[in-house]
DNA sequence: CTGTTAGCGCCTTCAG
DNA sequence: CTGAAGGCGCTAACAG
C-alpha cells in the first residue's frame, strides 16, 4: 500500500507538506502543491480513512438513521440526503432503527459511539427520550427531519398541510367529507397521522363542517389499507370527498370508490399527501412534500453544522409543501339544489 | 473521551488484555474478562472505530453500491443486505453509483480506496470494464448481485424466469401473446430487460408461437411506461395475454386494458415479474424474485468471504424465483371453437 | 494467561 | 512557507 511517505519522497517534500497540499489546509507554495499532486496521482495514492480520522478527529462520514430502508418516502429522502452529502465529500453510513429493543439499544449504546461519524441525520424517527439523550451525548451535530423530537428538526407543518387539503375540498363545495387516517400502531415516526387528522378536523370545524367518527377510518399507510378504510367509509354513509393521510392510501381509496361503483371525481373526490410518483399516474390530487428535497435540505443543515460555510438551513418546521391539483378532485356535483 | 487506558486502569490489567477481552481474541481468564467488561460498562467505553481499524486493518464496514437508493427493488435488496450485515456486526456505507462520469470516477478512484470498507457489495449494477478492474484491484472481497459482470455474481436465471412466464400463459391456452420489454436507454443494470425478452421469445418459439415486432413494446420500468406500452400493443391488434418485464409495468398494463374496455383476466391475461408489494393489491400474477432475500443472500456471501465461517452462499446465477398465480391470468376464453 | 513494546498512517503543533 | 516530531487509540506480536 502506498503511503504518505512514498508521496513525500517522490515529491521531495515532507509528509507534513503532502498532508497540507492534499487537504488544502495551511499554506503550501504552488510549486510544492503541484509536485505533490503529481506524485500522489502517479502513485495512485489515497489517504487511509482510518489513519486520517484517528489523527484529525474528523471522519468525513455522516450516519443516517432511518426507520426503514425500503419504503418509498424514506428512499426518496435518503436519496436526496446521500446525493448532497457525497457531493460535499462525505460518505453516508446507514443505520436502520428497527423496532427490536435489543438492536436499538445496541445502536445507541455502541454503534453510534464508535466515533465513526461526524454527524447524525435522523429521518422521520420516533425516538424515545433516552435515545434522544444518547444522541445528544455523542457531542455531534444531530439533525432530525420530520420529527418534533427534542432535536433541531426540519419538518413540514402538518397542520398546515391538512388545512390545505381541507380548504381545497371545501372550496370545491364539498361538505360530506371523510378522512382516512393512520392506525395508531403504525403511526410511530412522530405521529404524522395524528397530526394530519387533527389539523384536518380543525380546519373543517372552522368552516362549520363536522367530522364525526363514522367519517373517519384508519389504514396502515399502504394501498391495501387505504382500500379497506375507504370501503368502510363508503359503507357507512354517503360521502362526496375523502382526504387520505398518504398517497398510497389515497390510491387504495380510488380503487375502492370504483369498486363501489362510484366515479372519481364525479361522485367522490379524493386527495392524498406525499407527492408519491404513482400519484401522477393515477391522476391523484395530492399535497407534495418534496421528499427528495427534504433529504437535500437536511443534508445542508448537517453540512452547515459541520463546516459553518454551507448555506443556512431553513427554520425548523418550515419545509415547503404544495397542492398539486389533479383529476381526482372536482367541484361538488349539485344533485338537487335546495 | 474515555479510552482503553482508562478501562485498563480501572480493571487493573493492561490495555492488551482489555483489547483481548473485549474483542474475544486470544485467551483471557474469566475473571479478567469479567472485570474488564465491568469496567468498560461502568465507564461507557466503546472502542474508536478508526483507531481499531488502523491497528487491525479491519473496518467492520461494508460498502454497498447501488444505482438508485430510491426505487422499490433496490430498497428491498438494500434492506435485506443491511439487516443481515448489521446483525453480524458490520456497518453499511452506501455508495450510489450515478450516471455522472466524474462522480463515478471519483467513486472508483478515490472513495472506495480510502480503506473505509472491508468488502464491497454491488447491487444490480452495470459496471464498465475499468470499473470492474478498479474494484478487483481493491484487494477486497466483492460480491455482485443481479449482474453477470466479471465478478462473482448472484443472479436469478432471467431466461428461466421468462420461460416460466411463457409456460404459464401457454398452459392457460394463450397463443396471441404480447410482451412489454424495457427501453434500451433504461435497460442498464446488466440488461435484465433484454434477457427477459430473449428468454420469453425463445420459450414461445419452442411452443411454435411467434412474437412478432408488433407484439412487442417497451417501457421504462414505470407504471406509466407500462400503460403506454400496453396501449400501443392493444391498438396494434388483438391479444389475449401480456407478459410485462416488471410488475410496475404490468400494473400499468392492467389499467391500460381496463381503459380499453377489456376485462382482466376475462379478455386479457397479464403477468409481471418482481414480486412488488403492489402486485398483491392489484391481484397481479407475477414471478417473485424475493428481493429482500436477495439482499440477505448477498450479505451472507460477503460474510462468508470475510469470515469463512458464515454459511456457504448459493452458486452464482441460481437465486430462487417463483410463480405467484393470482387473478390477472386465467385460461383463454374460447370464443368460437373450431 | 498477561504485560511490554512497537507500530498502524496520518495530521498538527512547534520551530525555523 | 516548510520540516521535525509527537501522538491520535488501538492491536498484535513477543516475551514472560
Amino acid at each position: 500500500m502506498t503511503s504518505i511517505d512514498d508521496v513525500a519522497r517522490l515529491a521531495g517534500v515532507s509528509t507534513a507538506t503532502v498532508s497540507r497540499a492534499l487537504n488544502g489546509r495551511g499554506k503550501v507554495s504552488a510549486g510544492a502543491r503541484e509536485r505533490v499532486r503529481q506524485a500522489a496521482s502517479d502513485l495512485g495514492y489515497v489517504a487511509s480513512a482510518s489513519a486520517s480520522s484517528l489523527a484529525s478527529g474528523r471522519t468525513r462520514n455522516v450516519g443516517v438513521l432511518v426507520p426503514f430502508v425500503d419504503g418509498w418516502f424514506f428512499g426518496a429522502v435518503l436519496a436526496g440526503a446521500t446525493e448532497t452529502l457525497m457531493q460535499h465529500g462525505y460518505d453516508v453510513t446507514l443505520y436502520p432503527v428497527t423496532t427490536d429493543a435489543a438492536t436499538r439499544r445496541d445502536l445507541f449504546r455502541t454503534l453510534l459511539r464508535r466515533r465513526r461519524v461526524d454527524a447524525v441525520l435522523a429521518i422521520s424517527l420516533a425516538l424515545e427520550p433516552g435515545e434522544v439523550a444518547a444522541l445528544q451525548q455523542l457531542g455531534l451535530p444531530v439533525v432530525a427531519i420530520g420529527g418534533p423530537q427534542a432535536l433541531p428538526a426540519l419538518a413540514v407543518d402538518e397542520d398546515a398541510v391538512a388545512r390545505l387539503a381541507a380548504t381545497h375540498l371545501i372550496e370545491l363545495g364539498h361538505r360530506d367529507i371523510a378522512h382516512i387516517g393512520v392506525e395508531a400502531s403504525v403511526d410511530i415516526d412522530f405521529r404524522v397521522g395524528a397530526r394530519r387528522h387533527a389539523g384536518f378536523e380543525r380546519a373543517l370545524a372552522d368552516a362549520g363542517i363536522p367530522l364525526p367518527p363514522e367519517r373517519v377510518a384508519t389504514g396502515d399507510f399502504t394501498v391495501a389499507g387505504g382500500h379497506r378504510a375507504a370501503a368502510r367509509l363508503l359503507a357507512a354513509g354517503p360521502v362526496t370527498a375523502i382526504f387520505a393521510a398518504s398517497d398510497e392510501m389515497a390510491i387504495g381509496a380510488l380503487q375502492a370508490c370504483r369498486d363501489a361503483g362510484l366515479a372519481v371525481p364525479g361522485d367522490v373526490s379524493v386527495i392524498g399527501v406525499d407527492g408519491h410518483e404513482l400519484a401522477a399516474f393515477f391522476d391523484l390530487t395530492t399535497i407534495d412534500q418534496f421528499p427528495v428535497d427534504q433529504g437535500r435540505t437536511a443534508a445542508f443543515a448537517v453540512l452547515h453544522a459541520l463546516d459553518a460555510d454551507a448555506p443556512e438551513p431553513p427554520a425548523p418546521g418550515r419545509l415547503p409543501f404544495a397542492l398539486l391539483p389533479r383529476g381526482s378532485t372536482a367541484p361538488l356535483r349539485r344533485v338537487a339544489p335546495a
